[in-house]
RNA sequence: GCGCCUGUAGCUCAGUGGAUAGAGCGUCUGCCUCCGGAGCAGAAGGUCGGGGGUUCGAGUCCCUCCAGGCGCACCA
């Protein structure tokens, strides 16, 4: 029995004591599904509900005499093994065993797409994540949304939606000019310019841009006039930046559906259209000399300029071209995750989505996750080129591998901010918990390659009665809540819960898997029974949703470790 | 000054109104006579930042104060 068939079990009995006169309720309260939840306390059963104590008042009845009401009508259900009534009017609900251990073969037969389900189905979902300056490499900061954004995709993708992973490659502006002049300066030997970039890395780029340059039969840019020197690094650089930037992305397991180039909204006059559909919907104004979006009608704190008094086009002007291309390119749901350091877009953002006429907060949402600070000796550290101290997502891999990093960085809600011990990451990794899952996994298939040798196999003997052991009852009860933990990480965008699950899933395994009386393999001087087949099942459906849960972190589900 | 986020065990963090607040790491005590000890069982460790309020019930919702982080451009 899946909880949803016991909500509706739930359900049915109120309707039935409704119809019966046995409960004074107004048709219209009796909910369509009965939440249902898994009671912290073992003894409080398999499921608990608190609907007789959200409903008593609205029926005039006490807690209490509805859930004794409703525990009647279902301790009859076929599957429910007993039904108390707790406290000030818990319902708590014991399932039998043969009902709860049917999961075991349900999920094994159901594999990979175990934990799927279509609760954001039709839903067509651009996901705007990472999005670093091509000026450097990407840093511990962007690291984080590049393991959690491609996380959520994933999540959002086994519920049913269909996402495009866009990466925004911010190719224009007065940031690239300050790069090209660091790479030349560089080249030529000179000092940086006066807030440029200074890292190493602007040597290798440099170095590299002329190797490019003369590769490709081009005359050495280095003796070239200044402003032909300049756009030559500005355009090699940008490209190798850029390829850097995918390369270890995708060392790292995260590959976009589109990296979209800011330039080339202006170039193609994507800016211009957006400017000029504001304006025909009545939505800009002329000031200062400047040309204003009146984002203070749709709740922003200030208006902002779109088209500068020198004639020039503003930040926020690409954002607005860029977001009307999206939606354009038709996708109902723009997702935009961005660094604390960025929150001050939302407001001004969210109105540029209510001026085209969308909903702010469906047709556009955005994710703002909170910062990764470097800690050293329990000391925060800035993170400072000079010092060395910057992380880069290359560094990180290098440390603790590519399972390491991820997994770390993708279980923390993004609302907290990270602290990363340096330390840690250069000394042993076993304490990241990924091991604790990964070493699950890896028993579950010891079993299995042991289970072969002994001839045990799932073959015939399933008799999901005999998983009748509080651990077993517990490993049950856990792996019926994966799919909607997987649903629920996609609604609410958190991927980081899919990962604390796992960790407790990998307990309640670890633990059962130490109980001697309940090993799957029979002692050498004992036959092959069915409770060994049927424990074969249930090891496999947890090696199944191990597997399942890892794959939507981006993590690999070692056999052996 | 205004806005967003955070404050939970020694440390790093879970906990979208439920019952006795959890995990990992660290500390202490046990467990390899058989499926992998990267594990298990147990112990110690908490005014859930303070104070009000809503509720049958608050770590969770509301108000307020305190502390920390991050923002408040005709920069990108």
């Amino acid at each position: 029995m899946t909880p949803d068939e016991l909500s509706q079990a739930l359900s049915t009995a109120l309707a039935s004591a409704v119809a019966d006169g046995a409960l004074a309720l107004p048709a219209d309260a009796v909910p369509a599904s009965v939440h249902v939840e898994r009671p912290r306390q073992r003894e409080h059963g398999d499921w608990a509900t608190n609907v007789a104590l959200q409903l008593a008042k609205k029926a005039g009845t006490s807690p209490r005499a509805l859930a004794e009401e409703l525990a009647g009508r279902l301790g009859a259900t076929p599957g429910i093994q007993a039904v108390h009534v707790a406290g000030p009017g818990f319902l708590n609900i014991t399932l039998d065993a043969a009902a709860a251990g049917e999961l075991a073969r349900t999920i094994v037969e159901t594999g990979a797409a175990y934990g799927r389900g279509d609760s954001e189905a039709g839903k067509r979902v651009n996901l705007e994540f990472v999005s670093a300056n091509p000026t450097g490499p990407i840093h511990i900061g962007g690291v984080r949304w590049a393991a959690v954004g491609d996380s959520l995709a994933r999540v959002l993708e086994a519920s049913g939606a269909e996402v495009a992973r866009e990466y925004y490659f911010n190719d224009h502006g007065a940031q690239i000019d300050r790069f090209a002049r660091s790479l030349l300066a560089r080249a030529r030997g000179a000092a940086a310019p006066e807030d440029g970039y200074g890292g190493q890395y602007i040597s290798e780029i440099a170095d590299a841009v002329i190797a490019d340059a003369l590769a490709a039969g081009e005359p050495d840019p280095r003796e070239l006039p200044d402003v032909e020197a300049q756009e030559v690094f500005r355009a090699r650089g940008v490209d190798r930046m850029f390829t850097e930037i995918k390369a270890s992305l995708h060392d790292f397991g995260v590959d976009f559906d589109v990296y979209f180039h800011e330039d080339s909204l202006h170039e193609s006059g994507a800016v211009d259209r957006a400017v000029a559909r504001l304006r025909d919907a009545g939505r800009m104004f002329e000031k200062d000399g400047a040309t204003w979006l009146r984002t203070t009608e749709f709740g922003d704190d200030k208006d902002r300029v779109v088209l500068k008094s020198d004639g020039e086009a503003a930040y926020i002007a690409g954002d607005i071209a860029y977001y009307l291309d999206k939606r354009e390119r038709g996708f109902d749901e723009v997702i935009i995750m961005l660094g604390a350091d960025h929150h001050g877009y939302v407001g001004r953002m969210m109105a540029v989505c209510a001026a085209f006429g969308d909903t702010p907060g469906t047709n556009l949402q955005l994710l703002i996750g909170q910062m990764v600070n470097l800690v050293k000796d329990g000391q925060p550290v800035r993170m400072s080129k000079r010092a060395g101290t910057v992380v880069t997502l290359e560094d990180l891999v290098d440390a603790v591998g590519v399972d390491a990093a991820r997994y770390s960085l993708a279980r923390s809600s993004v609302d907290s901010t990270i602290d990363l011990d340096l330390d840690l990451l250069t000394r042993a990794t076993n304490e990241n918990p990924v091991y604790y899952v990964q070493y699950a996994h890896s028993r579950t298939c010891a079993v299995d390659r042991n289970a072969a040798d002994r001839a045990v196999s799932r073959q015939d003997g399933f008799d999901p009665s005999l998983l009748d052991h509080a651990t077993e009852a517990a490993l049950l009860g856990r792996l019926t809540e994966f799919p909607r933990i997987v649903a629920q990480a996609a609604e609410l965008r958190e991927p980081h819960r899919v990962a604390r699950y796992l960790e407790a899933l990998a307990g309640d395994y670890h633990t059962w898997y130490q109980q001697k009386d309940r090993r799957v393999l029979p002692y050498p001087d004992e036959a092959v029974q069915d409770v060994h087949r049927t424990r074969l099942w249930l090891n496999d459906a947890v090696r199944q949703v191990l597997a399942n849960g890892l794959a939507l972190l981006g993590v690999t589900a070692p056999e052996r470790m």
